[in-house]
DNA sequence: CAGTGGTCTAGACCACCGC
DNA sequence: CGGTGGTCTAGACCACTGC
């Protein structure tokens, strides 16, 4: 059973998809829309709310409802947390291999401190360089706390996206990751590995990786290629 | 006056703070918050959706709303628009002369079809070398569709963010930008005007402006140098 | 001032979860 | 099954805006 409100919602935006109700034009007063819908107006508003926080509403107090263009839909957005692997298929590409090291290794002070351990811990290490094409597109290494881990790496034959595996093995589902985005200087080791063309440029994600308790379960360096990935993000006040 | 969810949801964070409510606890029923609080139960569920949304609660349902550890403050987000004025001033530096260049222009087919012009209609170009401590930190190319933008910047003295101009002297506030980020090549002029020293890289945004309505007014081309500035993102699936 | 959206209420019923 | 959050209602009053 979907919510009235949903319902509201889909009607509404197939209104101003159809050009009923017009760019720039206001709608009818709430209590008036509420009856013509047959729901409560505090119905209708959330649907009113949802558009709004989307982006397809502006609600000015005290003068009305405004339908405006919406945004164009960003491709790949940085805001979404998604997978290297799920960016190279988005961005049309052939996955190919992924080489991929695994070794246990005790933790450094950064690493430490993003995720909550004492330096020296032990933490798995996974290093990989993800291909398309034919060719190396990014260098991944993924780190996560061996208590945490456990033996989940070496049981199971790991593969697909860390993401998934992480809820399906370990039973915690990342939702959220902090990321700092940096430029890598042309002499960093690992950034070289993707430097095979004079046009490349390299971006460098170190990003911190949270489960829905707002825990943070993994670090991950993540060195994509700029000549074949485009990053992009909607900012807002 | 202060709505009442306001105050339930200010009164919460401080329950939350001062260790009265604990990390990893389930709080009462709404039923029976809502009666403590002597509030009606949708007015402390709005409190409650607001704490969601911030990532200070998380709701269960048919179990429990509980507290989570919120996640830490992001200094100067990249999703938070703001002017390169307060990213220096934010990095703790001290904002120095701007050069600036000022001249009309007819617009390229990308700039056209960012703003939804027609390539070639007269656009206001302003360049400015940003520097922050006596060095170039940032180099920036605004462009403005002249019809917009009128004689706003020949009669008054231009200065300050140029968010606030906008605002002020043209009526339109700017709300959204879409940026796509890109990592300059060496060889790009712009990018070579801030590489004086080996360990600096530059960052390139790609900024396309729209006004609270949606409308697009400006279309921007930022360098910013990443050994002076850390450019953060919190992502969430 | 009239009309708009913003807030609040008390009560009802439904959907989900764990036991 | 009992308890939790999710939705919905009808009505009331308040706050803001423009004329």
């Amino acid at each position: 059973m979907q919510a009235k409100h949903h319902v509201v919602k889909q009607q509404l935006e197939s209104m101003m998809e159809s050009g009923r109700i017009r760019i720039g034009e206001r709608l009818p007063s709430e209590v008036q829309m509420a009856k013509e819908f047959g729901v409560s107006r505090e119905t209708f508003r959330s649907a009113v709310r949802i558009l709004e926080e989307e982006g397809k509403l502006l609600v000015k107090h005290g003068v009305g409802t405004f339908v405006i263009p919406p945004l164009p839909v960003i491709p790949s957005s940085l805001e979404k947390l998604s997978s290297v692997g799920s960016m190279i298929r988005s961005a049309q590409l052939d996955e190919g291999e992924s080489r991929v090291s695994l070794k246990t290794d005790s933790c450094s002070k950064d690493v430490a401190e993003a995720l909550g351990l004492e330096p020296g811990d032990p933490v798995i290490v996974l290093e990989r360089i993800r291909t398309a094409n034919a060719e190396p597109v990014a260098y991944s290494i993924n780190t996560i706390s061996k208590k945490l881990a456990g033996e989940a790496f070496e049981r199971g034959e790991f593969q697909g996206s860390l993401l998934s595996f992480f809820e399906s093995q370990l039973g915690r589902k990342i939702v959220t990751a902090d990321s700092e985005i940096c430029v890598p200087l042309h002499i960093d080791r690992n950034c070289q590995r993707l430097l095979l063309h004079p046009q490349t440029t390299v971006l460098l994600l170190k990003q911190v990786h949270y489960d829905e308790a707002n825990n943070p379960v993994m670090y991950s360096l993540d060195y994509l290629r700029n000549d074949v990935f485009t990053f992009r993000i909607r900012r807002t006040v």
